[in-house]
DNA sequence: ATTAAAATGTACCCAAGAGTTAATTATATG
DNA sequence: CATATAATTAACTCTTGGGTACATTTTAAT
């Protein structure tokens, strides 16, 4: 093809500016995509490279392996996740109702952040290697427990809540529908239609999430008097 | 070693018996643990093979390709799992036990079959294609949903469910914290510690699910009465 | 200006692993 | 018992893609 005039075509190098920071930023930007796309192994590196307005030249020189960049990106986005969570405030509201507002906001923080969720799922097919060799863990999630804690004091002090209510269990009942309405959308739509994914369906979800935990939690609670939504 | 006598060492086959229906089977148990291990693009067919007792050659002889023996593991897998279901019983059972007896057997079934777990996690970061392209979808999980129908019906029949109950809702709730439970216990217990997966915090946590159900479907129910453990 | 170090571009290497080719053996059928 | 076909073995090919070598450019310090 060009094969033609093999006149000045020396190394003719193109001119660029020294911006370390844009520069990772922008990697972890295209990879992020790309490991929640494809996975730890199903993504490729030739391809984040192509993406970004760099090479894959750098990619190595800042993140080492491939390893190392998928560790970056989980750690970025959990990050991002936590200060979402930091954000919240439920000091000033009443125990039910604060607690209503921290599942409403999880489930649609969760629908709201695919990403993430994906590569939540990612680090699970991996068993959380990568997460648990990770330094950010301490101060990770530390404040929805902290959050649900405070509320469940509150609410049995107030003689609302039920003694058995418990902290770290609420985390659990509340994050798994959450997830697992966008985790699992692919095969539950594939299996059994979409029926419950019309946005209208997805507020009666969340509602009924909403219900069943605080049915659960305050004592002789009836089902849609949340008023959370 | 073995270098010794460069004797007879011609192309001396070993011998060998026809057994298809063995083979398929031989390399589908292996591949499933591969795949539910590392994932679609994770798997190593070199590494399937190996630890079959046939080799690599019959894995493309009989399933084509990587995606084709990908598609026949969940295949399988979701064949397995329809068994399982079609084998409760909650027909001879009043609407509220028959109710706590399917959520109690779901959130059992899911412990029980991690390996399960893993490859729909998998399919779902694969958008459920694999899964979509399957011809078995339409008799699959089909009784779930039937079950759920059944006692659903019977329970507002008996003026013990309320209105609002539907039975693919029912399928969601009780699926969200069975499947979360198992998928996600990597990356929860690394943020949280291991302290909900203990036999006896598992215990709680499927008692607390089955009050969660039953509180959001039966009219007036009290936490605790379930009697389905 | 000089120079050293950090940052970047280009081109390349090479192992891993998906998939194939071709010969060989078992078994059913007439 | 001839023979066609299904099942199997052994060895090979070849692309994909993770990773690297090395040259080059920017920038800050002296």
């Amino acid at each position: 093809m060009d094969g033609g005039t093999e006149g000045p075509t020396k190394k003719r190098r193109t001119s660029w500016k020294k911006d370390p920071e844009a520069v990772k930023e922008n990697i972890l930007t295209i990879a992020t995509q790309e490991f929640a796309a494809h996975g730890l192994s199903g993504a490729n590196i030739n391809e984040i490279a192509s993406n970004t307005s760099t090479s894959k030249r750098m990619i190595y020189y800042y993140f080492g392996d491939k390893e190392g960049l998928y560790q970056a990106v989980l750690e970025r986005v959990y990050s991002t996740l936590r200060e979402n969570e930091d954000r919240l405030k439920v000091e000033n509201l009443g125990p039910v109702e604060g607690l209503a507002l921290l599942v409403k906001a999880t489930f649609e923080a969760h629908a709201a952040t695919p990403l993430f969720i994906r590569l939540v799922m990612i680090e699970n097919i991996h068993n959380a290697d990568y997460l648990r060799r990770s330094d950010i863990i301490p101060r990770l999630n530390r404040s929805i427990i902290d959050k649900l804690a405070d509320v469940c004091a509150r609410g049995k002090a107030q003689g609302l809540f039920r003694d058995s209510a418990d902290p770290l269990e609420l985390h659990w009942m509340i994050s798994a529908p959450s997830f697992y309405n966008v985790a699992n959308r692919a095969t539950f739509s594939t299996s059994f239609g979409e029926a419950l994914f019309t946005p209208e369906r997805q507020e009666r979800l969340k509602e009924h999430v909403i219900d069943m935990i605080l049915g659960a939690v305050v004592i002789g609670y009836e089902p849609g008097t949340s008023h959370a939504v």
